[in-house]
DNA sequence: ATGGTCGGTGTCCGA
């Protein structure tokens, strides 16, 4: 299974990259984030004229929206509330051989670190929390089980372009970090990037819009993940980011993340 | 320390 992730951030003004990703990478499985589009406008005919017939998707107006696209059929689908809100935050699909792949875009978590002052900070840490919950209650079944998405974290000091200067930036604060590493322990879970690129390898999956030349500059940051737990290490075949998607035709601010499993 | 740019929708908000 190839499989990619990717936050598109407006999947009905991406069709034309998502079919060059489908020309040049050939994936079987593509997840989404930022989706921005609510369920009934859903571009079901272009994801069908790619060759993903399998479709599930939890979008809302204007923000937000997760979408997995398959060629390979799955038996369910299940989209749960997080942090009591219904923010299209998250959706899982279970495929025929018993694989579980969760699809997840936590929150930003907005500008300031600090959850007394910032509620969209606290937002973002009890949305890991209930993660890290979630995860630990299958850990007497842990199965087979795949989780991506835009985590809007970069947990390494080589996954951001300055590890000083990101310190007291939203996605590499410790307490998120810390946050996103008692996920990872809940089931176990292996990087499957850092599985094949050793840490002391730079990796990055955002750049910023706001800058006049993003690979000149490269200041990037590693947000996007594929995790799986240990049942799955040995059927990983190879993880790579497709830096090159930057520099395309109005491109996401973000780039695919590939894994072969 | 500051402002830079996108997208969806809107006369701004979230990233």
């Amino acid at each position: 299974m190839r499989l990619v992730t990717w936050n598109i951030n407006s999947i009905r003004l991406r069709i034309p990259i998502i079919a060059k990703l489908v020309k040049d990478e050939n994936p079987d499985v593509i997840c989404l984030q930022e989706t921005k589009v609510v369920d009934g406008l859903f571009p079901v005919m272009d994801c069908e004229a790619l060759g993903y017939s399998h479709l599930a998707y939890s979008g809302m107006k204007s923000y937000n929206g997760v979408a997995v696209l398959s060629r390979l059929p799955f038996m369910k689908t299940i989209t749960k509330e997080w942090c009591g809100k219904s923010d299209c935050r998250h959706i899982s699909v279970t495929f025929e051989s018993g694989i579980e792949l969760h699809n997840f875009y936590v929150p930003a978590g907005g500008d300031v670190p600090n959850p007394e002052t910032n509620e969209k900070f606290a937002h973002k840490l009890q949305f890991l929390e209930e993660m890290t919950a979630w995860f630990s209650d299958m850990r007497s079944k842990p199965g087979s089980k795949i989780l991506v998405g835009d985590l809007n974290i970069a947990p390494l000091e080589t996954d951001v372009w300055s590890h000083k200067q990101l310190l007291k930036v939203v996605s590499h604060t410790p307490v998120e970090i810390e946050k996103l590493e008692a996920v990872k322990e809940s089931l176990k879970w292996i990087d499957a990037i850092r599985h094949f690129t050793p840490k002391k390898e730079h990796m990055y999956s955002w750049w910023s819009y706001r800058s006049r030349d993003w690979a000149a500059s490269d200041r990037g940051r590693r947000l996007d993940h594929v995790w799986v737990t240990p049942a799955l290490e040995k059927n990983l075949k190879s993880a790579y980011i497709l830096r090159q998607a930057r520099g395309w035709e109005k491109p996401s601010d973000h780039v695919p993340v590939i894994v072969n499993i």
